[in-house]
DNA sequence: ACAGGATCCTGGGGGC
DNA sequence: TGCCCCCAGGATCCTG
């Protein structure tokens, strides 16, 4: 579910809520997650105090005191909310932190379980799981050389590259077929065939997609909600995504659909031909 | 190197 | 009402 829209907007939600409160207890459910989580591992936050909350692609790292990390993934159905301790306990709630001097928790549910929770105790260990995942540069900062370099160098259609987290971190499916659209590019194209313009059009295009999302608290369409239990916005300003057979908002023609690298995709078949000049 | 499929899960919606 | 199939903001592993 959440791309780096929503889980940027859940951190911003979650850091003025947590930074400075200390870990109390945690506990948690008897189902697993996709990855283990280790209890002995867990246990390390506690006692300690939250310094800072940050995101890395679609990763979530809270920043503990003495060099300690909870890194939690969404996944598809994650959620990563900060509750009123006596609040009903829904199902699907894997795990539940509680704080010293607070009758606040932060519980971290998730329906399909292919989310993840862990934790690092120390800065190299953080950066060398993100080194070993292959994990990419953050879309906003994209050095143009570096994105024609990486698109020159593949002959995988832009959808797979865009959902290719060691290419770009933080895109998923949405904001691909959104991004691609606003390019003007078909989601079929090759990379090594883009042009310079069209590789610049496409880092612009990717980056002007995903800070709308952000000032919008990202996209809802079921079970994403923010940090404070909100939902997103920017489903209603999408452009193709799930609008399959429905006018083009440029053109009027009909939004289509396909699949590429395994997922769903959307995309104008007029305003993004195959070939050039649309 | 790359595409495509299967896999991990649960739940909602549509068709019959 | 029930059942069956398809679909879903992700990532990984295996095959050809």
């Amino acid at each position: 579910m959440p791309e780096l829209p929503e889980v940027e907007t859940v951190v911003r939600d979650l850091r003025p809520r947590l930074v400075g409160r200390r870990f109390r207890h945690v506990e948690g459910s008897s189902q697993p997650l996709r990855t283990e989580v280790s209890w002995d591992r867990l246990g390390l936050v506690l006692g300690h105090c939250v310094e800072d909350v940050r995101r890395r692609g679609k990763w979530i790292v809270v920043c503990v005191a003495r060099e300690i990390y909870l890194v939690i993934h969404l996944g598809m159905t994650g959620q990563l909310v900060i509750t009123q301790g006596e609040a009903p306990q829904l199902p699907h709630t894997h795990l539940i932190f509680s704080f010293h001097q607070s009758t606040e928790q932060l519980r971290f549910r998730d329906i399909r379980r292919f989310g993840s929770a862990r934790v690092f105790d120390s800065p190299e260990e953080l950066e060398q799981f993100f080194k070993k995942t292959g994990l990419g540069p953050e879309p906003f900062d994209l050095d143009p050389k570096y994105w024609r370099e990486r698109l020159a160098a593949t002959s995988r259609n832009l959808k797979a590259i865009l959902l290719d987290q060691c290419i770009v971190a933080g895109v998923g499916n949405i904001y691909a077929d959104e991004s691609l659209f606003v390019a003007r590019l078909h989601p079929a194209r090759r990379g090594r065939d883009l042009s310079a313009v069209e590789a610049r059009r496409l880092r612009e295009a990717i980056a002007t997609v995903l800070t709308r999302a952000i000032e919008k608290r990202g996209s809802s369409i079921r079970n994403y909600v923010g940090g404070s239990g909100l939902k997103g916005e920017y489903q209603h300003e999408f452009l193709v995504y799930g609008r399959k057979g429905q006018p083009c908002v440029r053109c009027g023609r009909a939004i289509e659909r396909i699949v590429l690298a395994g997922r769903s995709t959307h995309f104008c078949p007029r305003c993004q031909k195959r070939k050039d000049e649309g």
